[in-house]
DNA sequence: CTGTTTATTTGATAAATATCAAAGGTTTTC
DNA sequence: GAAAACCTTTGATATTTATCAAATAAACAG
């Protein structure tokens, strides 16, 4: 499981074998059943995480309403960008909509490690690189794109979403009501 | 000049001699009247820009009509992200909208240095982090917000842009027509 | 299974914004 | 300082999407 996880990283920067023992030092792994936070609303997203397996879907609370931001794969990563990096109480919430093991990569002692590894600095800024061009052309889809062809682009390149997600998410995360995501489907 | 930008970045993470140096060794200040192009479509961004006095717009064609998608005030920074990343031509153009002295900081070097200076790779770090949080932010006002809200929120936080720059830019930038931003305008 | 909750679809109407067309304003330029 | 180029506003209409209300459909618990 580690070493999954150490390839998926290796593969974003290369890791010397001194880099992937700080990390494997610096983690902590647990199974988190459906239903469950990984992070919770108020608390100060101190962790990057890793569903090695499951699926989990990070939200927050609009006027009442609960908007989907994304969803995290097996596989993927996820954290709150904005508690992480500014260590305030996290808006976001990060829930398992199936049974998942998460891998936990601590903050302070990843930053601390980073500056005594430069394997570990490239890796993150990386990681936060690409982070940074994804939000970048999902503002091009949400700000040119009708929500008709943010659907379909969702479709077409995140087809396992959509299985596995309640129409009501989705919507939510596309920015739309479920009502116009339901006849949206329908025209297809 | 230089120390001036130097402090600017020790304000986003502190800065040793040594990596003071070691950037200072690696960047080039050009002159760029009103008009002309700091990035150019197609070309690879291999530098942060910083406009140590000025004004420019970043912009894309889409659909054959400019976008323009963020500008860059007198202090402020600018590249394309996705080409500065990925080392693609870049689909976005930087123009200068005044005449303006920009500093280049070349990304080779940077990135080369900053494998040994952990200064270097710590700034690389936080300025990302702060751009990835902004891109955040932006999301949520264009998912969420009225095109008249995004337009008041502008104007509250970046009034001088608002003075400086053509309707049309700001409509676009706001993924608006600039009609509509006309009649909001009329109504405040 | 069967009732209950939850998720999705459908319909009617309203609001926001785009589109197309044109008229006024400002600047710029020679 | 007149013509040209550019920028902004206004009007009429069309399109997209939201809102409110209700009907089906699917999933779940006992």
């Amino acid at each position: 499981m580690i070493d999954a996880y150490l390839e998926i990283l290796d593969a974003f920067s290369p890791l010397q074998e001194e880099a992937r023992a700080l990390i494997e030092s610096q983690i902590t792994i647990k199974d988190i059943p459906k239903g469950d936070f990984i992070l919770q609303e108020g608390s100060v997203c101190n962790h990057i995480y890793f569903l090695h397996s499951g699926f989990a879907r990070q939200f927050y609370y609009k006027n009442g309403k609960e908007i989907t931001e994304w969803f995290a794969a097996s596989k993927e990563f996820c954290f709150s960008i904005e508690s992480y990096f500014h260590q305030t109480p996290s808006k976001l919430m990060i829930q398992t909509l199936e049974d998942s093991t998460v891998i936990f990569l601590h903050r302070d002692a990843y930053m601390e490690l980073s500056k005594i590894q430069s394997d570990l600095s490239q890796l993150a800024i990386k990681m936060f690189a690409e982070s940074l061009v994804f939000s970048q052309r999902r503002m091009e889809h949400v700000l040119f794109e009708s929500a008709k062809e943010r659907y379909v682009h969702l479709l077409e390149t995140k087809p396992n979403i959509i299985q596995k997600v309640p129409l009501a998410y989705i919507a939510s995360f596309l920015g739309i009501t479920q009502e116009t995501l339901s006849r949206i489907r329908g025209q297809l």
